[in-house]
DNA sequence: GTCTATACGGAGATAGAC
DNA sequence: GTCTATCTCCGTATAGAC
């Protein structure tokens, strides 16, 4: 297998334990065992856990990216990409309610250990933050756009914490609920505009 | 100093270091280091690692009931505890920013390690939600208490998360605005209601 | 009740054979 | 590029002296 493959295959593999394990808890050796790669080979791609962290949130910068984009191009019009976004946590639910949010959780792990990758991980944050200020923009509301979007992400993220610690699927899809009663009140439809 | 004293003090500092640095990180030599008591030591008041973590869940719940009841006891009427609740998140903006939510980044850090503990450390928020829940049957909002209880919970749990992530003062005290604004909209002011 | 000394396991990391 | 063997450090936990 050439190098790219493998280290894809690893970062791969430690994206997934870091998001239901954890960054900390997760040993080379459950990488190793995920990979079937001996533990010793590691060092040949990484020369330290944290370069494999960096190489995990650079591939959720990436699919993020890709994501955002798909719903843009997806979507009919700036309201119905929004609902996109409230619709991903009904989409992820099983995960959610078992491993709270990726980004979220990384963000608080990382905040607690003081660890230096903190500001990258919430660049993953910033990617959210930016794409829905857009649509908000798009929707007339370009004045307070980035507060509304830090207040759809703020709901995001408390709707996950607690989905994750009551593992409440209901309240998951009455919040979701709740958030395009939100929508809606906030950017109402107008007349005028022929794509909602 | 009588062993109950020092059980107090090997408590109380694991209850700030697991807040500030996480459970998992924080090694016994931390705690020794902040009780000035010896590595050894640790074991004649707790056997292992769990125990102490499960005396900081019962600690916190007793702090939590106490500061219920004293939010009741000072508030006028059931609103003005609510606004006690939001106004809890300007209050701690500084240690928020800093360690995130107290409650909310240990359930999800125990909830990645698949520890026991969980379900203890999720009775934080059972306590949290049925006081909410309460203020809101006495505002008459008996029928949906339970959801409302928990949106408010929700909301809490987002707007300490993304203040971890950024860092932002501001947005704290916008999104408790909202709050507010959110309580006087879904329970009105009513003239019949002498305490309000 | 409090201390020192120490066992034990598991983590990250390195060296060198293949 | 991949492996095995090995090193060191650190965390939990125990035993026993004082």
């Amino acid at each position: 297998m050439s190098a790219a493959d493998t280290r894809q295959q690893i970062v791969e593999a430690a994206d997934k334990l870091f998001y239901e394990q954890g960054f900390e808890t997760t040993a080379f050796a459950d990488i190793a065992a995920a990979t079937r790669l001996s533990r010793g080979n590691f060092y040949y791609h990484f020369k330290t856990k944290d370069e494999i962290l960096a190489a995990v949130v650079a591939l959720r910068l990436d699919r993020t990216r890709q994501m955002l984009d798909h719903w843009r191009e997806r979507a009919c019009g700036p309201r119905d990409a929004l609902r996109s976004f409230a619709q991903m946590l009904i989409a992820n639910r099983e995960a959610i309610m078992r491993h709270g949010c990726p980004v979220g959780t990384l963000c608080a792990e990382l905040a607690k250990l003081d660890h230096g990758g903190l500001a990258q991980a919430t660049d993953v944050f910033v990617l959210f933050r930016r794409w829905l200020a857009e649509q908000f923009v798009a929707l007339g509301r370009a004045p307070d756009a980035h507060d509304l979007a830090l207040h759809l992400l703020m709901r995001s993220q408390g709707i996950a914490a607690l989905a994750n610690a009551f593992g409440d699927e209901t309240f998951i899809r009455r919040e979701v609920a709740a958030i395009e009663q939100w929508l809606d009140s906030e950017c109402p439809v107008i007349a005028a505009d022929p794509a909602e």
